[in-house]
Parts: structure tokens; sequence; C-alpha cells
DNA sequence: TTCGTCTCGATTTTT
DNA sequence: TCGAGACGAA
């Protein structure tokens, strides 16, 4: 029990509670993961079968080092438990069951690319307009169907979804969702988003399997539980209802998700779902100084609506943070690149104690080329990830095809690459045949000859079987030899071949690794099945898991603070702290979003642990053109006596207590000499607009879906004024609003900042 | 069918 | 500014 001695009592209770429904509440920094993981070790000392286990997480990574961890506790042994991420382990649950809910086993699973595609193309057939019908908009809203467990039929039936979509003119919404749904199905193909539908529907229609499940998982853990979507929450309280031995963990502080669907009230209601739950909270945070927890402390405070917690620290009391302010975001830059190789040299720190944190990833690019002017090795996590790759993309599409020849976004990919004479009107005259007669695809390609004419028919026969031969290689060779075998036989490694340039040797390197990887994997001891099908079914769920980064590297890090949840670094450099940038302009319409904005900005904090600087710029180049920028309210929400200037901000009044809110008003007043006598400076369209008037104290623009004919409202520089007229459909409104000062004027109400008075 | 030019749009993104 | 997708000409 020697693992048990090192955790503090609350840690200790909540490892050794392993009856019931127990949930977790973990600050951060206060070994969220330690607890998980001795608390799974500790089931298995207990005698629980590792097999009766499941352990959900949200990354690969994640799941990868908790099983590492546990195996350093209780050994082999840790190798049955069911631990992954949500789509990989019911993926996996699928993969045996998909035929009882009409899924070929092997079916595909469709990416991102592969759904907006597939949605973009439907559009088009139904002849809609891709303006109002945006891929991206129509993708969310399906998604958020899907999360929500409302299938096709019932989004079509739902009165008020159906009445939303009308008034937004976006009527066929509910259309695209059922063609789309029926494509996937025609295509043996499930998104992101499916592997958990799809679950749900299985567990429900099928009580047999439910069961089975229920019993095989007596015991369930589930971490970063403030991210759960509804589809997820109900997977997992389905699977508990028997044994109802389920462990959440979580801090709903930390939940920054929202965006995607995850639903905070999960964690919230957690103790009304489960009456007589057990609650542990893990408050002492030893990761950061108790400089920095105070001031995350008095940031989330503003939050409504929490689990109440006392995060503390028994730390050294630490540094301030120190509040830096720029001119421009190449100036941030040099000032974060040099404070850096100071404090390096300073304090005797590596450079990897170092990460850089941003809200955008555009703000990459300034704080690179500071790096890179003064040779600090820096490594950039996020974009792009191995797997997102075209050529990767394109190789593993007909790997795709070969196991499933149905796959339509597959197909679309490559029947045409390499160049092989197949074009749109082919393609299109194939996906219509199949669309008409309900065939399949793969019996359209299979019998060009029907469907087609002379050349084309040919060449769409000819990619037949040549599909057709990778699936006979398939059947008896090893993952390896079938990967190279359709690697060359395609044409795409001879294509990228040929391309000499300094992009496309790039390109042929990656088809390399990628072979390699799967040489890798033929050539494994620990697995059976080696076949590559098999390496195929997780790849789509594989994403920057860092096959690349190696950990003892000495770079700086710089990511987005979404990608930086988790980690933690010595000396954490926040930048960009403006309005409308962190908190981001898109979040001001509702206090929900600012409230998620407000909590990834306590993640950025409570990544620290000694030192953490932030730092603003007065302009930034934003999409090519050059914007004045004020700092961010999060400034003025941190407790000041936590923070060193390295400015005096200006003060309007007194010069004492001179926070950012003056800071902000000073700011304005400056605008408004620069206004009345104009420099030689880049005119950006808002400075030109009229600043007479100075927003009532605390002005925050009002969520406008209630505004209504004749309401006062107040905007942030048109000043006070009255609604006379409303038109348009959300979220197109246009309000018509007579100005005390200015007169009347119309006004986009999803872009005005206004406070209804 | 292919290739070059134009236009639009643009947070965050564990899967 | 930058990239992807659409569109039009050869």
């Amino acid at each position: 029990m020697d693992y048990l001695a090192g955790l503090n009592p609350s840690q200790r209770s909540a490892v050794e509670q392993i009856k019931g429904p127990v949930m977790i509440v973990a600050g951060a920094g206060s070994g969220k993961t330690r607890v998980i993981t001795y608390r799974v070790a500790h089931l298995i000392r207990q005698g629980v079968d590792p097999f009766n286990i499941l352990v959900l997480t949200f990354t690969n990574k994640a799941a990868k080092e908790m099983r590492e961890r546990i195996m350093n506790v209780v050994g082999s042994e840790a190798k049955n438990i069911w631990m992954g991420t949500f789509h990989s382990v019911f993926s996996r649950i699928l993969r045996v069951e998909a035929e009882l809910i009409g899924y070929p086993k092997n079916f595909t699973i469709y990416d991102t690319d592969d759904t907006k595609s597939l949605i973009r193309a439907i559009i088009k057939e139904m002849n809609l307009d891709d303006k109002l019908y945006n891929a991206n908009h129509v993708y969310g809203r399906i998604s958020s169907a899907k999360n929500n467990l409302i299938s096709p039929q019932e989004y079509n039936k739902n009165e008020a979804i159906m009445a939303e979509d009308i008034a937004n003119g976006r009527g066929q919404l509910g259309q695209i969702y059922m063609t789309y749904a029926q494509r996937c199905y025609r295509a043996g193909a499930m998104d992101f988003d499916d592997l958990l539908f799809k679950t749900n529907v299985l567990l429900n229609k099928h009580p047999e399997v439910l069961h089975k499940y229920q019993h095989q998982f007596k015991y369930l853990m589930v971490d970063e539980y403030q991210d759960t979507n509804f589809s997820q929450y109900l997977i997992v309280k389905r699977l508990a209802a028997v044994n109802e031995n389920i462990c959440v963990v979580g801090d709903d502080a930390q939940s920054i998700y929202a965006f995607r669907g995850a639903n905070i009230q999960n964690i919230l209601n957690f103790q009304k779902d489960y009456p007589e739950v057990q609650v542990f909270k893990l408050e002492q945070n030893y990761r950061s100084t108790k400089m920095i927890v105070n001031a995350a402390n008095s940031v989330i405070e503003k939050n409504q609506n929490q689990l109440e917690k006392n995060v503390f620290s028994e730390n050294e009391d630490g540094e301030k943070i120190k509040v830096t302010r720029a001119f421009s975001d190449n100036e941030e830059g040099k000032t974060v690149a040099e404070a850096i190789t100071q404090e390096r040299s300073l304090k005797g720190l590596k450079y990897k104690d170092f990460a850089i944190l941003y809200r955008t990833n555009a703000q990459s690019r300034a704080m690179e080329e500071a790096l890179r002017k003064l040779n600090v090795p820096y490594k950039l996590y996020g974009g792009t990830s191995f797997y997102q790759r075209k050529e990767i993309k394109d190789l593993i599409a007909y790997f795709r095809l070969t196991f499933n020849p149905n796959d339509e976004e597959a197909l679309k990919r490559v029947i045409n690459y390499p160049r092989r004479g197949i074009g749109d009107t082919s393609l299109e005259k194939i996906l219509v045949a199949a669309d008409k007669q309900q065939y399949r695809l793969w019996d359209v390609v299979a019998n060009a000859q029907t469907f087609l004419d002379g050349r084309s028919a040919t060449a769409v026969g000819n990619f037949g079987l040549m599909i057709q031969s990778f699936q006979a290689v398939a059947r008896t060779g090893s993952a390896f030899d079938t990967a190279m075998h359709i690697a060359q036989h395609s044409g795409i490694l001879k294509d990228l071949y040929e391309d000499k340039s300094v992009e496309g040797l790039s390109r042929y390197e990656n088809i390399q690794e990628l072979l390699n990887g799967i040489k890798e994997f033929s050539e494994r001891e620990d697995i059976e099945e080696k076949g590559l099908d098999i390496f195929m079914q997780d790849i789509a769920l594989l994403t920057n898991d860092d096959k690349d980064k190696d950990p003892n590297a000495d770079t700086v890090s710089l990511m987005t603070i979404h990608s930086s949840k988790g980690l933690e670094f010595p000396v954490v450099f926040i930048v960009g702290l403006e309005e409308n940038l962190f908190p981001s302009q898109l979040s001001l319409n509702s206090r929900s979003e600012l409230e998620e904005e407000r909590r990834l900005f306590y993640v950025a904090v409570t990544r620290a642990e000694k030192k953490l600087h932030l730092s603003y710029a007065t302009s930034r180049y934003r999409w090519g053109t050059l914007n004045n920028c004020e700092p961010s309210r999060f400034l003025d929400e941190l407790n000041p006596a936590c923070l060193e200037l390295d400015f005096q901000p200006r003060s309007v009044s007194t010069g004492m207590d001179a926070g950012f809110q003056s800071e902000r008003i000073a700011w304005k007043q400056k605008e408004t000499d620069s206004y009345s006598k104009p420099k030689p400076k880049v005119v950006k369209t808002t400075s030109i607009l009229p600043k007479a008037h100075v927003p009532s104290e605390g002005f925050a623009p009002s969520d406008t879906a209630g505004l209504q004919v004749g309401m006062q409202v107040e905007h942030e520089r048109f000043g006070f004024g009255k609604v006379v007229n409303l038109e348009g459909n959300k979220p197109d409104i246009k309000a018509t609003i007579f100005f005390k000062e200015l007169g009347q004027k119309q006004l986009l109400l999803k872009f005005a900042k206004l406070r209804i008075v």
C-alpha cells in the first residue's frame, strides 16, 4: 500500500472510495492524474479484474500517460484495462457490434475534412446558396444535433428547431442533415460524432448488448468530465446504471470546450443524478506559487455558477506577475523573446522551461519571428498534424477504399489522383447514378460500362480493377507489403518522386515515414492481428499525438491556450491580452461565452509554476490591417496586488490605483486626442469613426436576442438611443436606432455592441 | 480536363 | 495576410 503514502488526505480518500458514485473536483495543479492512476491501481490491488475497468479520457495522450503510470504501480496487468478516449473505446465496441445497426465491421471513420466535403457536396447537389448554407455552419448544426442525440428524423419533426432554421433562412438544414446521414450510411462511414451517437443507438436498441457491457464494465472512471457532451454523458450513465461504480473527475473552472458541445452542466448536475454521491475536492495546488494561485482565483471568482472550492497553494509566495505593454504585435514578440533570454541566463533555466501561450494560432507568427532573431529554439504545437497532410490523406484514402470500397469521400479524393482522366463530369455521373438507383458506389464503379461511355468508362473500369487488385493483395499480404504495394501501384509514390521541389521532397519523405510506421506495426509482437485493415482502424482517431515531439528537446513551447491544458511550465507568457482578441470578439455576445473565455484565461494562468508574464499590444496586424487594441478586461479582473507593471498606466483621474480600467479609458482618451490633431498614422476603419461618446462605466454589450422596438440602448461609440425598427432574420437582424447625438443609424445586431439600458 | 486567377472568409479544436 | 475553393478560359 506504499503508493497511498504519498497522497494527502483528500486525495487518499478519493482513491480509497471505490464503490458507488464518486465525484472528484480537482482544482488546477492538484494532482488529478495522480489520483486517477492510483485509484485504478488501487482497484486492481483490491482484486478487481482490470478487464472490468473502463477509463475514459479525452485525449490519446492522457490515456497513454495514465496507462504507463498505472503500470508503474501494478505492473503489466494494467494492459488489460479498457482505457482510451471516448471515441477510440466506442469505435472498438462498434467494430464488434456494427452489424447489429446495419454498418459493416470495417466502417470508415470520416474525419472533419471528409465530413465537410460531403456536406459541401450535398449543398451543391441541392442547389442551395453556399453562403447561406456555409459548410462550417451546417456542420456545426449537424454536429450539435448529434451531440444532443437528435436524429435526422427527430430534427425534421422538431418544431422549435425547424422554426429556428426557417427564421434564419435555412429551412433546408433538416433535409441536408437527412441526406448527409443517408450518404454516410451508404458509404459505410461514421463521423466523429457518430461514434458516440451510434453507440447510443446500439445501447438503446439492443438491451442485450447494453447488458453485456454493463456487466463487463463494473468500474467506470471518466476524466475531464466537465468536457463531456450529452451523448457521452448518456453512454456513461447507461453503462453505469447497474453497478453505479462510477467516478468522474474534473474541474468546472477548466471547462473550455463548450463551443464544441461540451456541457458544463454534466459536472454541475452530477450530484443530482446520483444523490448518494461522495464528493471529494482536491484543493491544494502543488504546481504554482501562491501569487499565481491567488491571481487565478481572483479571475475565476468573477464567474457565476461554479462548484464551490477553494484552491490554495502552500508553495513559496513567488514573484509578482509581470505585465508588459507593447506598441505592436512585433514589439510584443521582441519583449517576450528578450525576457526569455534574460531570464534564462539570470535564473539558470533551460529553454524548455518557457512557454508562450496565445488565444489564436495567428499570433504565433510575431512570436516566431522574434525568437528566430534572437536564435531562441522553439517548438510550435498544434497546426496540421501528420495525418492531416494531403499526401498522407491521399495514400490513406487508397487504403480506405481497399477495405471499404463504398467510402465516398475516399473515392472522390483519389479517383483522379494521380491523374487518370476521370474528371468532375464522370465523377458526377457516378454519384448521380448511385443516388438515383440507390446503388452502392462500388457497384457503379465496378460496372462502369453500364453507367458511363467510351473513354471515361474505360478509365473508371481500370480504376475499379486496380482497387480490386489491392483487395487481393490485402487478403494475404502483411500490413506493410499491402501498403507498399498500394503506394507503388496507385502511382502516388511515382507522382511524388517526380516532384523535385522542396515541398515535393518533404511530401515524399512523409509518405516514407507513414510506410515506416506501418512497417513497425507489421513487426509488433504484442498484437495478433496485424493486417493493414487493423492498422487503419484507429488512424482517423489519431491526431497530433506527438509522433515527432521529443520531450527532452530544449526548446521554448508555443501553443494555443486550448492545447496547453494539462501541461505546466516554470515560466509562462500569456500574450495578446487585448479586448476582442482575448476575450475573443465572438464571445462577447453572451455571458456564457464570456465565462468560457474567462475559464480559458484561468487555464492559461494556472499553467505557470513559478513566474507568469502577461502582455498586450496597443496595435496589432489582423488580417493584413493594422488595428488599435485596448487592454483586456481580464487584466482588470486580476487582483492588482499580484501585478507588477513595467510601465506607468495613464490615469485619467487621480493617478493612484490606476488599473487597466483607467488605462482603457485613457486609451480611449488618447484616441480622441489623436483624432483632434491628425497625425500621419495608419488609418483604420474603426479609428475614424466618431469617438465622442465615452461609454458608461463597466459598459458591456447585452445579449440583444430579446431586443425590441422602443427599447433604450447604449452604443459604445454612438451613445444613447432608441430602437425604432428591427428587420431581417437572425443572425442578420438590422436595427434602426435613433441616437441622441448622431441621429438615425442602421446597425447589424450581430456586430453592434449594444447595452440595453 | 486542366490550369491559372479570383474571391471570400477568417477562434479555440482533446476526437 | 493567407489559403482553400469556385470559376472561367484554353
